[in-house]
DNA sequence: ATCCTTACTTACTAGTAGGTCAGGAGTCAA
DNA sequence: TTGACTCCTGACCTACTAGTAAGTAAGGAT
């Protein structure tokens, strides 16, 4: 048996999440998760019967988790210009260990996906674009964020630009590079004080 | 024999590219290609050796031709922000037909893929990045651009936030979403008239 | 007439992909 | 102490992966 005290069907999750992070959907195997974990193939069939199901939880939790972590910032952070860093900050944070968000490497995999797993991963971007649409016509109407056109239009851009910004820094490994990205994306919507 | 006049190494070339930029680079087999062209997977392998020696005559074919394409644009627009928008129209041409840009898919890849062809990816992404250094720092020598910061840092945004445009708009499949980004991407660093 | 090259073919390899199935060990309640 | 349930293994399957070996038809050069 494994050490740790963490239920296999999470820890097949964990692994499965950090493959695709790293290589895409299509870059891991059944095979690879359970030479990691020391358990059978079958295994992993018992708790997700095929990759299509194992994708599927793999995005229902990284959503979740993502959601959760917006709600938070929404809880910390009152001011709007802050609460753009502070979701950019979360980007920054995936960008650890050569990962790619997971949703982002998933966009790329987008054509080679199964139905379900393509609607968890609109659904994703969908989520985003609503916080940050409420994010940015929020800091214009208090004055602390300026920009022109619609915060829908915004809000798309700032999602792709950060996932961009993710999947061209990775080659450099240089989380700089991300960092300097997210920042003239983000400052340039401040009022400057 | 194929009806085309067009030489079968040419033509594995184009049905891998488009595999590529549709599936990306795990997304696809030397079968898949051998079945479009109605060939023999042995005839892709006498033409490339590997699947590692088609990737990277891939992105050599296609960063000579983008390269090619900036050199037009060069000596088509003279003013910088003119040039900005073409090079914008350069990736909303790759966007059709559910492409992706072939180096931004393989940055998704970059994890699996052999040594010399991440050496190729990160190359082309250099060349973008320094053709937009010279035509940023040219429109602000002659002020028909304005941005704070560097013309490196603003060029890696540039090349990042339209990679991630097109990443995030493919599942879309809305070209307007591509090209509403990158209008934000780059009107905002024209000088207004 | 022969040799060599080009551009393929068919038939094959070892290895890996995702997936199935019968069964077994451990736990728990009746 | 039996049966049900959970979680797992070993053995297996079929389809597909990249890649190779050997052979061949067509055409040019000597």
């Amino acid at each position: 048996m494994r050490a740790t005290g963490v239920d296999t069907a999470t820890q097949i999750l964990d692994v499965a999440e950090r493959l695709v992070q790293e290589r895409g959907f299509n870059g891991f195997s059944y095979a690879d998760v359970a030479r990691e974990l020391d358990i059978s193939k079958a295994a992993l069939h018992y708790h997700y019967p095929g990759k299509a199901e194992l994708g599927e939880a793999l995005i229902e939790r990284y959503a979740t988790r993502f959601a959760g972590a917006l709600v938070a910032v929404d809880a910390r952070e009152s001011d709007a210009a802050e609460k753009l860093q502070s979701y950019a900050q979360l980007y920054a944070e995936v960008f650890r260990d050569d990962r790619m968000c997971l949703c982002g490497m998933l966009a790329a995999d987008y054509a080679t996906l199964p139905e379900p797993m393509r609607k968890r991963v609109v659904g994703f971007f969908d989520d985003n674009e609503v916080w940050l649409t409420h994010v940015l016509e929020d800091g214009r109407a208090h004055r602390t964020l300026r920009f022109q056109g619609s915060a829908r239009g915004v809000a798309r851009t700032l999602v792709g630009g950060l996932e961009g910004a993710m999947l061209v820094a990775r080659p450099y490994k240089d989380i700089r590079r991300f960092r300097s990205a997210a920042s003239l994306l983000i400052d340039g919507l401040a009022v400057e004080r």
